[in-house]
DNA sequence: ACTTTATGTAAAATATACTTTACATAATGG
DNA sequence: CCATTATGTAAAGTATATTTTACATAAAGT
């Protein structure tokens, strides 16, 4: 899975706390959902996705192997 | 969350079991996250969504609450 | 009636998301 | 310089997703 969380919180000029805290989960489950160490729930990604206004595919991508 | 999966499911005419293979995971996981049990990671979310034709928003909803 | 297929449900085990706390560092402003 | 802000990282703990196994049931076909 890769993402385009850091673009997208750049282009809405947000921090990790900042995004964190709009969507309910701690700093460290932004830094590392960012860095792509885990996968986030589907809860999550459809919140950030809407906070961004764009789709949860623009924001998350499959690679082949997950 | 809310989710149209057995409705997606039934228009590609897929049995859980169908289902579950194509994305590989379980039975079960397919069954309780059908009826709302839990809520799917991103990854799974975008293989239904994907094989379906559909959007992750449009197979899955958040409600107030979550 | 009997067998098979699809589904609901449930309990225990395992994997993984997420939190909390903490420390290190680079950048910035006083 | 010193304090603050934003980020990276890491370890331990908690919550939750996912698997495995199993049993029950209803529907459909023979």
């Amino acid at each position: 899975m890769k993402n385009k969380i850091k673009i997208h919180r750049a282009i809405h000029n947000l921090t990790q706390e900042e995004l964190a805290n709009k969507i309910c989960v701690s700093r460290q489950t932004i830094n590392t959902m960012e860095s792509g160490k885990y996968i986030p729930s589907t809860a999550l990604s459809l919140k950030m996705a809407k906070l961004f206004g764009v789709s949860v595919e623009e924001l998350f991508q499959l690679e082949r192997g997950d």
